[in-house]
Order: structure tokens, then C-alpha cells, then sequence
DNA sequence: GCATCGTATCGAACGTTGTTCTATCGTAGC
DNA sequence: GCTACGATAGAACAACGTTCGATACGATGC
């Protein structure tokens, strides 16, 4: 038998990353299973390189993270600033919320990471800014605008992150589909007793195969029509 | 010298837990320093008892979120049941809605914890009961009423997410105060080219200092406003 | 009194994670 | 050819969630 070599005969490539490649590849086992699918291991084996390589481009996995929203982010302000532009600022203004909620929804762990992202350089000022200045169209105090901007983004990102959570096991299975996982809910809530939970009964059949696009939609119009009737238009 | 004994001549005390001081115990650490600060190896040591005797009343540490979740919902909710009501069912709304933020920012963890537990025999579900009630009261559609909350909690749920999000270190060390803190990025904003960040300029003054309770209370009255245009009255 | 059984507890171990340490490779500049 | 430095990598470490097997405790049946 030969013997072993300690460093096979053709000698094993040294993996040559960049930080693009890293982001990219974060972003895409981010994509697959969520934010417990991405750790320095997975995300080596992607690269084709070691573990602490990583730690060449990125201090620890918070940065990672930050890193890897910021990525999405721009990309996502990409496609808002590519948004034709309406005569009605607020016409604007829901077009690019519907448009950054299905950047939100396509990756259901970005609204998890949203916010903790303030960063100056980030592409997240840039993404308000570009909300901000529909409001610099309307007839608001700097207040009122600083406000109705904040107040766009808590609708998006809130109800991002409470629609696009992760279902239950089974639904990613595709075992259960969805209608039957909210028709599950919906029969439980019929049997509850409809003195104590009349609101329950009353919107369990809304509930029942609901669409979450249309609650957001909602959620934001509601916003929106305040935020007209504070500019007095 | 005497010959070791096995066990101490008194018998180490055998520790004796319950459902609720395990609850009890786990939202202290939350409470204390979030999420990261809750480990089965330090809850064990509050308990005064093992590790593994955790796990004979929840199953994993998703269930012990999910628990301590909902018994601090339960809180709010009876902070909330408490609460006196209005001729005006959207002045019930504004009370309760902001009676449930105030929880959730006492407890910054809470927020990202809210949504991901809409379980049936949960607290949560008679918190939105409670808010559907008062949607009773307006003249709305059954499907309008659904929205309606989802809309509130969204920008309660949302607005807490986002003004809650834990400072970093040196603020919560009290190195840095919040001031300083909001401070230093509203300097950074204003050295950024005014042509290229009119509405960061035009919010800057509004951004320093600023309070986030009034943050989240305009976000809400936006809500409401549409609400109760919606509702006709 | 004694065996039995289900409840409740515990220490030790396992596998995985983020992170650090130390050593090495490869190339640009001299 | 040598050096300096940018870039890579394997091995080790501590901490985490979780599992396992053993064991104590109290009630029950006889």
C-alpha cells in the first residue's frame, strides 16, 4: 500500500473569495432556509474555502448579517428608484411601500433584520430618503414628515414580519397547504363560544383563506388616507 | 482527615419548580439583558436546580419563548381589560393600542417574540379580540374589521420593533446617553450633500432628540384617522 | 412495613455553533 | 531570490440546546 500522502498529489486549491461572493452566497442560504440555515460552516463550504476566511471580510456573524440586509436592501432600492413616477405624491408613496413589502415578502427573514440597520452609509437612509422626499410634495410640518415616513415603513415592515413569518414545518413540506393550515385556525376559532369572542366569530370567515397581500394593502391605504387628510389635499 | 462523603452530610436539597416560577424566572432574564441572556444553563441556576429539569415542563427553548411569551401578553391584556371605556370606540382603540406598546417597550425582547405566537388558546387571541371589539362598534364590513386590527397591532407591533431595538453597549452601559447617541447620526446626516438628502436635511432638527412615543403615537393617529374615515363617521 | 409506579429531578455527555489561534500560501515590490 | 503583506485554512475552545440514564420522592396497593 502507499503511503498516505498528507497533502494529495495534485495539492488542494486555495479558494479565493471576495466579499460579493460572500454576501451573495449569505444571501442565498439565507434565501433557502432561513437565518438558523446560515452559519460560518454551511457558508464555507459554499465558498469552497475554510471557516475563518470568512472572518477576513466580516468581525463576527452580527456584521455578516448586517452586511448581507444591506445587499438585499440596495437591491430593493434599486427597484424603487426604477418606479415610474405619479402626479399624486402619495400615489408614489404606495407604490414604492407595495413595492419594498414584496422585496420584504419574497425573503421572509429580511424584516427580522430590517431595522436593526440604521447605518449611516447603508442603503436604509438612502430608502428613506427616496420615501422622504414624496413627503417634501405634500403641505407638512418637517415633523409631520419625519413621522408619516417612519410611520409608512412600521406598516411595511410590521406587517411583513407578522405575514411572512416562517409557517409551521409542514406547510414548507409541503404537506399542508396553505388554506388548510389557516382553515385549521378558522375551525378552531368557530368553537370557541361566540359570546366571549364576537369579533372572533364575526371575521373568522374573512379570515379563512385570506390573502396577506390584501392586509397590508389595507393596512397601508388606512395610513395613507390619514396622511392625506393631515396635508389637507 | 475525615474521608470524603459522596454526598454532603446535610443532603443537597433536591430544587422543586412549577410551570410559573420556571415562566417567572425566564422573563427575568429576558427583562434583564434579552434573548442571548435566556440559556437553559442559566435559567437552571436561578431554579436553583438542573438543566435538564427544564425540559420536563417545556419541550424545547422555542416552547419556553412561546410560554414567556404569552404570559407577559397576559399582563397586557389585563392592563388592558382594565382600562376604562369611551363613548368613542376609537378612543378605546388609541387607549388600548397604546397601553400595549408601553408593555412591549418595557420589554424590548417582546416585540420580536409578539407575532410568531397567534396560538389558539393563547393570550394573543383574546388581545385581538378585545381590539376587534371596539371595530364592533364602527360601521364597517366584516372584512374592514379584520384589516382594521391587523392594522393596529402592525403599527403597535412594528413601531415597538422598531423604536425598541436594544441600544448598543455603551448606551446601555450608560457610557453614552440616548442624546448623544441620536446625536452623533443626526451630525453624520447633516454632512451628507443636501442635494443628494433633501428630506435627510429638511428631518434632521426633527430626528435629534427626538421622543419615540410621539413617533408612535403619530403613527398611530395616521391609522386611526383613515380608520375612522373609513368607518363614515 | 414494603414493593411499585409515575412524577420530578439531576449530572454528564453529545453534536453544533460562533470565534480565536497559529501557521501557511501566493504574489507584488525590491 | 528575498521580503512583506494580503489572504487562506485547520485545529482548538467555550458556550449553547438537547438527550440519556440514573435516581430521588410521594402516593398507592397489599
Amino acid at each position: 500500500m502507499a503511503p498516505q500522502q498528507d497533502r494529495p498529489r495534485g495539492g488542494r486549491r486555495r479558494a479565493s473569495h471576495s466579499m460579493e461572493s460572500v454576501l451573495t452566497e449569505a444571501v442565498a442560504l439565507l434565501d433557502e432556509a432561513g437565518e438558523p440555515a446560515l452559519t460560518f460552516r454551511a457558508l464555507a463550504q459554499r465558498l469552497g474555502g475554510g471557516v475563518a476566511s470568512i472572518y477576513w471580510y466580516v468581525a463576527s456573524k452580527d456584521e455578516l448579517l448586517d452586511r448581507a440586509t444591506d445587499h438585499v436592501i440596495g437591491a430593493a432600492l434599486a427597484d424603487i428608484e426604477a418606479l415610474p413616477s405619479h402626479d399624486d405624491p402619495i400615489d408614489d408613496l404606495r407604490a414604492m411601500a407595495v413595492s419594498l413589502f414584496d422585496a420584504i415578502m419574497e425573503r421572509p427573514w429580511l424584516g427580522a433584520y430590517f431595522m436593526r440597520n440604521t447605518d449611516v452609509q447603508g442603503n436604509a437612509l438612502r430608502l428613506y430618503e427616496k420615501l422622504g422626499q414624496q413627503t417634501l410634495r405634500l403641505d407638512l410640518t418637517a415633523r409631520q414628515r419625519f413621522h408619516a415616513v417612519s410611520a409608512v415603513v412600521g406598516v411595511v415592515v410590521g406587517s411583513a414580519i407578522d405575514l411572512g413569518q416562517e409557517p409551521p414545518q409542514e406547510v414548507l413540506d409541503g404537506a399542508v397547504g396553505r388554506d388548510e393550515f389557516l382553515g385549521r385556525y378558522a375551525q378552531a376559532w368557530r368553537e370557541l363560544d361566540p359570546a366571549d369572542f364576537p369579533f372572533v366569530h364575526e371575521i373568522v370567515d374573512e379570515f379563512d383563506g385570506h390573502d396577506d397581500i390584501e392586509q397590508f394593502r389595507s393596512a397601508l391605504e388606512l395610513t395613507l388616507a390619514g396622511l392625506r387628510l393631515q396635508a389637507g389635499a
